[in-house]
DNA sequence: GCTAGTGATGTCAGCAACTGACATCACGAC
DNA sequence: GTCGTGATGTCAGTTGCTGACATCACTAGC
């Protein structure tokens, strides 16, 4: 006879993310999911730092698979890097559609929760611009090309949830208006550092 | 005889930030700071709304200074509108070099102050992108413009901070960047929509 | 097959972040 | 002079989270 069931881990993300769904975070204790989950709370602060945690737990593996595309990538620019690290991200949600759309709507209702996702997405803005500079981009120009390239990951994301487009036409959708909006930015004379 | 010292809510924010820079923002309890700005901890959380949140008192402002650039630029294109935003940032920090420095320090040093920064600075996002649209702006296109625009801030604030260059030189340098990493960007053909 | 060790879990006590309810009392309006 | 009123104090309670220690199925080594 086994003690526990197993993947105690997965369990208590279901069970968080259906409770967050059903009462909202706020109305839902640590108690409340552990004990959904069949496990005590203590258990669950042994698998997730918070009570927030619990739902990013795909987002180091998200980083890793832009990092290493930015790190692969042929194209000689930062953007074009971004632009091939941003089709990585579109393989990594190809099969998460229905996860993905309950996991934001929960997320969009809870600022504490969007602090979490921003600083998610900052830090795989850090990661993105490591890579950049380890294939020699300068560091300024780095950090400035990861955070162009994360907000157009963040907004192709929110137009690929809340529309039906595939996530790919919605990169594409957002770099159109990226070039747009750019359009009347000149590189003027090199200013003093 | 007055029943209490006036101020209370600037003794705290005083209080906040040298005992977070003295020993960290963790090792700070509600009830040090309260006891250094001579209240009770009940008080400190009738005037913020939590420990973050003390650090934070002049996000509102400078977010209505942006919306109100934003508001009144002449410039036709949204990103010659966010470029006026960022001048009217560059006059909002003038004065405040001293106190910005010392609350980035701690910011940086904690991740969850890191969260509530990245908050603030996406509601700013928001409400420059809401502005951009009152004028007549694309919503996708100024939510990205917006989301370009304060990833520039953020940029040049951070090197104001870590250099000795004004504001105002520091946004120059960091949108000579911007336009040479957005270099290769071409506008495609409309995508679908 | 016995034993020692390991790792995931349970139990329990405790601190600190907040919150609601109610009391206090200087000050200003009238 | 009385009567709000608003900023504060007091206190009790919930919840997030942590450290310390106990338990016991499973595994490796003998």
């Amino acid at each position: 006879m086994v003690r526990w069931e197993p993947d105690a881990r997965g369990r208590l993300q279901r069970a968080a993310l259906e409770l967050y769904a059903e009462r909202g975070f706020e109305a839902t204790t640590a108690h409340d999911i552990a004990e959904r989950a069949g496990v005590t709370e203590r258990t669950f602060f042994r698998h997730f730092a918070d009570k927030r945690e619990v739902l990013f737990d795909g987002s180091a593996r998200l980083q890793q698979a832009m990092v290493a595309a930015v790190t692969a990538s042929p194209a000689a620019s930062p953007f074009g890097v971004i632009v091939d690290a941003l089709t990585a991200a579109a393989e990594f949600f190809a099969d998460l559609r229905d996860w993905a759309t309950k996991r934001t709507a929960v997320i969009a209702a809870t600022p504490s929760l969007q602090e979490r996702e921003l600083l998610k997405l900052h830090r795989m803005s850090e990661a993105i611009a490591n890579a950049l500079v380890a294939r020699g981009t300068e560091p300024a120009q780095a950090a400035l090309a990861a955070d162009l390239g994360v907000a157009v990951f963040h907004r192709s994301f929110q137009s690929w949830i809340s529309g039906d487009h595939d996530f790919g036409s919605c990169v594409r959708t957002t770099l159109h208006d990226f070039a747009r909006v750019t359009a009347d930015v000149s590189v003027e004379p090199e200013p003093a550092r």
